[in-house]
RNA sequence: GGGCUAUUAGCUCAGUUGGUUAGAGCGCUUCCUUGACAUGGAAGAGGUCAGUGGUUCGAAUCCACUAUAGCCCACCA
């Protein structure tokens, strides 16, 4: 028997164990086309969010779906490294003994964070076997890993050989607090309400002002950043500004420092921002490094690592924190009489993705990688369509950052990470690059190197994800069976970080884009619109998700609520359906349980049996066909919809008082099966519970590899009698239910009482219905009378024949009068529109013949409608 | 400054080549403790499809412009 209440905790847990066990996510390499999806590694310091949730939930539906096809079908798992990520999480770990990573020393600290890897790098994938995810986890990887740290020597060597690598002395994008570098995308821009503060730089030989007075000869200046003025090296002009031609050539004091830099002209400089005239500081700003390299100006960088002004930056200001640094120079500008003014100023300012300090332009030596030569491929690929991005409008950003790519600073000054597999000779300063450590200075002979110091970039490792998860370099069977992978499933948010690179990568180093589809779903965001974060406090837990409602309740409301298109809104609430869902699922199978459901041939069928059959033929082909479209929601609604409205609300009610209870229950458990199949993908857990509950699958089967149906044949269709005619007939004939009671509602029947009931109608077929029709209308009769008949009674129209309700023994009142009336003003503008349109001649020429006629049938019931009510408006004066 | 996407019922959203009187879920109203299920059932109210103009016999759907919102990209100090 089964249990009254469904226990999804117990199920889950235990179908999970079993899965695993038994080894039901494991695939090999064997014939066919294989369906490969690579999952998108989460940090491994992260646990799971709704991000997750929806992305996992998506790429499980795809793949329990192409599995139970028959396709060998493998879902790949791991993990990401996450340098800063997990570095900063260690790093906080050890403030609280009071030490600093310094403290550890680099082998320490990075043994620590292996430490803390092994203890709480297992959260998220324990996470994430409660979704249900049917990754194979025999294949598990972690970006950090033996294979995949050899896979990144072996491509950074490779692309420094090609020359696609370099190292050089540019501006990067700094961040203070984690003390590294981070890549153009790694920076956020926020707007920030700041200050233009304009500043006089006299020209030299003027005259000094006296403090407090302006200076009589100067040029002004205006920037956002006064603290870098130590840094200047020149102050610059558009050459077409005529305002200041006379001032190129000469020299500006710098103040406060006293050292003379020149005005130069430069295109960079616009005339109307400003004064037009702004200060160069080559070695803080991106902007002016490339002024500065042009007018080969110096570069003086007055900053240490951690965004505190050095000696460079004049006694005074030495130690003191950048933000402090500006606060104290401007005062000393204002006292130097060299502030003209403030104006208040919005602009972006960047901020580390991580941390979310204020990034630091600054000058340092990195390692870049080329990317020009490596985007025109992966643009061709998705431009002659051999990598299709669903939906398809992600292309044009794709495009757009392709073609305006730069190149990828990949060098992180951290401990935690690929060390960047460069070394420098101890003795002549040679540098040789290569997968393993040199030997022999190939220059001087010597033995002696020193490793760099930086590592990678954790995103350098990632882009070889869909192959070096694959055993790539090595020549593996995976690889040659499941390269390329088919679907690669993702958020908008890491496009350029991720899915960009890895189409290079992929192309570059395998010859072949790493996947057909790229899918893009939106992000989960809170009810108000806004993104979801724990600091706000308005995120949802998935896992308290579960735990209130289940991991297939989860699963398929987030299926429902999922819109490759748009973001989705979700509350708490919104879980609610797929919770109901379960209990209907559940509560259903218990009925079915109750009344002994078993096999049994299908013959004389009635109606309503036909049209079960044929509702579950069609749900069966459109789930498959929107599933192949990756309309996740859409498929979730078919299921849905024919579960709950064409098996429970319907043909269960049939069959508990069918003319054959045997033959409809055996119809129901076959049509049942169907739906817990189609069901599977979304909610895998109750589904194979159920399944064995009713003795669908033995002991030791699942149904995660039971056929996904597909439908009756043409020849049980044939046998059956089953049709596109008999599936309208039954509708038409529930629209005659809908429509008696409806009006018995509109007339306060009570439910118990039994009504005399009337159809209009010459369908041979519907006498044959008597008996279902009475039982589903609670009427004590049911006549039938011929199509067109006019009887002064409440009536409803409806593709069956029209239903009267005899008002016999039924109160009405006054007010009855007025609805009808209303009514009847409704139905006069309906035919009036309808009248105008047929007596177009350009409609009735121009439009398919059916909709033509559909305008004349539908005008034809609106006067009939009329005519009834007019007699009925008579009955109630 | 460029680009993308949205705007449909109180809320969240469908609406796939333009074609009946625009749909679903939640919420709301009325009724129903009928042996699968109140996490349920039956019925109902609620929308000039953001605005304006255009194309068309016909527009939520196609085009243009406008308004509002959101996202992405971008070196105006």
């Amino acid at each position: 028997m089964m249990e009254k209440h469904y226990d999804a905790k117990a199920a889950e847990a235990k179908w999970y164990e079993v899965w695993e066990k038994t080894g039901c996510f494991h695939d090999e390499p064997g014939e066919g086309v294989p369906y490969s999806v690579v999952i998108p590694p989460p940090n491994v310091t992260g646990i799971l969010h709704m991000g997750h949730a929806l992305n996992e939930t998506i790429q499980d539906i795809l793949v329990r779906w192409r599995r139970m096809q028959g396709r060998n079908t493998l879902w790949l798992p791991g993990t990401d490294h996450a340098g800063i990520a997990t570095q900063n999480v260690v790093e906080k770990a050890l403030r609280k003994e009071g030490k600093r990573r310094q403290d550890l020393g680099r082998e320490a600290f990075v043994e620590r964070v292996w430490d803390w890897k092994r203890q709480y790098g297992g959260t998220i994938v324990r996470q994430q076997r409660m979704m249900g995810n049917s990754t194979d986890w025999s294949r598990e990887r972690f970006t950090f890993d033996e294979g995949c740290s050899k896979a990144v020597a072996k491509v950074f060597t490779q692309l420094y050989n090609e020359g696609l690598v370099y190292k050089g002395n540019y501006i990067v994008n700094w961040c203070p607090r984690c003390g590294t570098a981070l890549a153009n995308d790694e920076v956020e821009h926020e707007a920030n309400h700041g200050h233009l503060w304009y500043v006089r730089y006299p020209v030299v030989g003027s005259a000094l002002g006296v403090k407090g007075e302006p200076y009589k000869d100067y040029v002004m200046v205006a920037t956002t950043r006064p603290e870098t003025l130590p840094g200047d090296t020149a102050v610059a002009v558009n050459p077409k500004d005529e305002r200041y031609a006379h001032l190129i050539g000469k020299n500006v004091i710098l103040p406060l420092t006293g050292r003379e830099i020149p005005v130069i002209s430069d295109d960079y400089v616009e005339k109307e921002f400003g004064t037009g005239i702004v200060k160069i500081t080559p070695a803080h700003d991106p902007n002016d490094f490339l002024v500065g390299k042009r007018h080969g100006l110096a570069e003086i960088n007055i900053m240490t690592d951690d965004g505190h002004m050095n000696e460079l930056a004049g006694a005074k200001y030495v130690g003191m924190d950048r933000f402090e640094c500006r606060k104290a120079l401007v005062a000393d500008l204002e006292e130097g009489g060299y502030l003209d003014h403030i104006e208040d100023y919005d602009n972006q300012v960047g901020h580390c993705y991580r941390c979310h300090e204020v990034v630091e332009s600054r000058l340092s030596k990195q390692w870049f990688v080329k990317m020009k030569p490596l985007a025109e491929p992966a643009i061709e690929a998705v431009k002659n369509g051999s990598v299709r991005f669903v939906p398809d409008r992600w292309s044009k950003i794709y495009f757009n950052w392709m073609e305006n790519i730069q190149d990828w600073c990949i060098s992180r000054q951290l401990w935690w990470g690929h060390r960047i597999p460069a070394y420098t000779c101890a003795k002549c300063g040679e540098l040789v690059v290569g997968e393993t450590a040199p030997g022999v200075c190939p220059k001087c002979g010597a033995h002696e190197f020193e490793q760099d110091p930086d590592v990678l970039d954790t995103w350098f490792s990632s882009w070889l994800w869909p192959f070096s998860t694959l055993g790539w370099p090595e020549k593996t069977a995976d690889l040659d069976y499941y390269y390329p992978t088919t679907d690669l499933v993702t958020a908008q948010d890491i496009i350029f970080f991720w899915v960009a690179r890895m189409m290079m990568a992929g192309i570059h180093f395998m010859g072949k884009p790493p996947f057909k589809n790229i899918v893009i779903h939106g992000i989960v965001r809170a009810a108000d619109g806004s993104k979801m974060s724990k600091s706000k406090g308005n995120s949802l837990d998935p896992l308290e998700l579960i735990d209130m409602y289940s991991a297939d309740a989860l699963r398929f409301s987030i299926a429902l609520i999922t819109s490759l298109d748009c973001d989705s809104k979700v509350s708490k609430e919104k879980f609610e359906i797929g919770r109901n869902f379960c209990t209907k699922i559940w509560n259903a199978a218990r009925f079915m349980e109750m009344n002994g459901a078993k096999d049994a041939a299908f013959a004389d069928l009635t109606a309503d049996e036909k049209h079960i059959l044929w509702a579950t033929d069609l749900a069966c082909k459109k789930v498959s066909e929107l599933l192949e479209q990756y309309r996740i929601q859409d498929g979730a609604l078919a299921v849905y919809d024919f579960f709950w409205t064409q098996i429970c609300d319907w043909f269960v009610e049939y069959a508990k008082d069918a003319p054959d209870k045997a033959r409809a229950f055996a119809i129901l458990r076959d049509v049942f099966y169907k739906a817990l199949r189609l069901l599977h993908p979304y909610m895998p857990f109750i589904t194979e519970e159920v399944a064995h509950q009713l003795g669908y699958l033995k002991d030791g089967e699942t149904i995660m590899r039971a056929d996904f149906p597909k439908g009756y044949s043409e020849e049980e269709k044939a046998a059956w009698g089953i049709s596109q005619e008999v599936y309208d007939f039954v509708n038409a004939k529930r629209e005659a239910i809908t429509a008696l009671r409806g009006l018995r509602a509109e007339y306060k029947v009570p439910p118990a009482t039994y009504v005399k009931a009337t159809i209009a109608t010459d369908d041979p077929l519907a006498k044959g219905e008597l008996d279902s029709l009475k039982k589903a209308m609670r009427a004590e009769t049911v006549d039938f009378v011929p199509a067109g008949s006019d009887l002064a009674m409440p009536s409803k129209i409806t593709a069956f024949g029209t239903v009267y309700l005899s008002l016999e023994g039924l109160v009405d009142k006054a007010a009855e009068a007025k609805r009808i009336a209303g009514e009847l003003a409704k139905l006069a503008g309906f035919i009036k529109s309808s009248e105008a349109k047929l007596a177009n001649e350009n409609f009735v020429a121009h439009a398919p013949e059916a909709v033509v006629a559909e305008a004349r049938r539908k005008l034809a019931e609106n006067k009939e409608k009329v005519a009834q009510l007019e007699k009925l408006a008579k009955l109630f004066a």
